[in-house]
RNA sequence: GGAGGUGUCGCCUAGUCCGGUCUAUGGCGCCGCACUGCUAAUGCGGUUUGGGUCCGCCCAUCGCGAGUUCAAAUCUCGCCACCUCCGCCA
């Protein structure tokens, strides 16, 4: 949710945010009606109810008196008194029951309109759609197979020789999208998570393990029943949801908190299985491990006072290329166009990396500033000596397990089907430096 | 899963039986001011959160929601969380 004052001092703010993603323009004039009428419902509310109030405040006393009263003609002019004000206490209660009501609705359109408003996009993001990105670093240099004299094979060959990944058998059990990371690959998986921890703990971010199921509460709030509620597996029994992510978890960790600002920046790393549907994703990506249905990750997520927001997305980012830095894994980043920047996001940047095989680069992390956006959504306040606020809130991939051992393992196998482990990851691998085919 | 108990403005707490002067009491903590060589102590004032405002105030908010009533922290119902006990369980 924006700040909703901004509606009031500049709607054209809005519209202009709205027009750069491609989303409805002319929702912000709803938003302009829908926020008149509500303030009007409630001010006409809140002026019956002070009447009532004070109408209410003559009866207890009265009926006391004529409890007391002395003699019979008191009883009867306090009486009389009392029917009267009665009468016009009950027809009040009738206005403002449906006073109450005309407030609670407009109210509750104003709501679900505001719910709709996707986040201020920042001013210096690349306008345009999905294609429309910024590249603002190439990092590291594609090797040359060719010249090395092999032809590289993808990560689903590698991953059958070296018996690290087993996805035949995740489609047996599970279905499509499924897969088993064994011996050698799960111990990878879990030497990347002990590298990015060690990486995170250092920077001083605090780690987590979180909830994966999660209430509607802290899906809305975090803005994922938006456009993505597509991908979002929901238990119908129990009215719960998996979470594509622990950015989910991490920022529903203090909704309904108010932070003393002394306190801020918090950073912390989680650590979960993602869930996603993939829905609409049908054709692509259809071999091997780039997009599945379950995966772990650690992720980064800041809260911080709005002022410092940006400069801990930079942050973000720097951490991000460090891990990807110690992987020696060629990668570029790219500064995310405003119509695939998702509802929460004001900026993104994506880190891309090398895939030998589709002599491409493809995203293996993302990190986005969603600004006040989501700390409203989920009440979240920070104090300081000017009062209460809403922070900022950042998310930012540490590592995604599948993507990056796909990285790993075609970036950096050699002409028998081998792969060479890079050094910042052999503490973590037993001292291993290659791994061989079975 | 079953039985009983509890839920009040940062923390603790009064109020709930018996509805109205609750504009929610008191203590601790915190902030400001006064006194003071400094600290402490003491005194005075302030201190939930959100919205509106003609800047006087007004409205909502006592775990959440619904209901009864002229009027609900207080009565009724549903839900949630926590505690105790029983059952089950990795």
């Amino acid at each position: 949710m924006i700040d909703p004052s901004i509606l009031r001092s500049d709607p054209d703010r809005l519209r202009e945010s709205q027009r750069r993603r491609g989303e409805s323009v002319t929702l912000i004039d709803d938003l302009v009606v829908a926020d008149v009428a509500k303030r009007e419902a409630q001010q006409r509310f809140d002026e019956l109810r002070n009447e009532q109030k004070t109408l209410g405040k003559r009866i207890g006393p009265l009926q006391g008196a004529l409890k007391k009263a002395a003699d019979d003609g008191a009883r009867i002019t306090a009486q009389a008194e009392l029917d009267v004000l009665m009468a016009q206490a009950q027809e009040l209660a009738e206005q403002v029951k449906a006073a109450d009501e005309s407030a609670d609705a407009a109210g509750a359109a104003l709501d679900a309109l505001w719910l709709q408003v996707s986040n201020l996009v920042n001013l210096e993001s690349p306008v345009g759609g999905e294609e429309d990105f910024v590249v603002l670093a190439e990092v590291g240099t594609p090797r040359d197979f060719a010249a090395e004299g092999f032809e590289p094979r993808d990560h689903v060959e590698l991953g059958q020789l070296l018996g690290a990944i087993d996805i035949d058998r995740g489609v047996k059990v599970s279905g499509s999208r499924f897969f088993y990371l064994t011996g050698p690959g799960a111990l990878l998986e879990i030497a990347l998570l002990n590298l990015a921890m060690q990486q995170a703990t250092a920077h001083g971010l605090i780690p987590m393990i979180t909830p994966t199921l999660v209430l509607p509460s802290a899906m809305e709030g975090t803005g994922f029943l938006g456009q993505a509620a597509e991908n979002v597996y929901r238990i119908e029994s129990d009215d719960m949801y998996l979470v594509g992510t622990s950015e989910v978890p991490l920022a529903g960790y203090h909704s309904d908190e108010i932070i003393d600002a002394g306190q801020l920046p918090l950073r912390y790393a989680g650590w979960s299985s993602c869930y996603r549907r993939e829905a609409g994703s049908y054709g692509k990506d259809t071999k091997g491990i780039i997009r599945v249905h379950q995966f772990d990750k650690v992720e980064m997520f800041v809260y911080c006072r709005p002022e410092d927001a940006e400069a801990e997305h930079a942050r973000l980012l720097e951490w991000e290329r460090e891990f990807v830095d110690a992987l020696e894994i060629p990668y570029r980043v790219i500064d995310v166009a405003t119509g695939d920047l998702g509802s929460s996001a004001a900026r993104k940047f994506d880190m891309e990396a090398w895939i030998p095989t589709q002599g491409t680069y493809r995203e293996i992390t993302s990190t986005s500033n969603t600004t006040e956006f989501q700390a409203r959504r989920l009440r979240i306040r920070m104090r300081d000596a000017d009062g209460t606020r809403p922070l900022a809130t950042l998310n930012g991939t540490l590592c995604a397990m599948p993507r990056v051992i796909v990285a790993l393992l075609e970036n950096h196998q050699q002409a028998d089907g081998s792969v060479v482990i890079p050094p910042a990851l052999r503490p973590f691998m037993g001292g291993r430096e290659v791994i061989s085919p079975v």
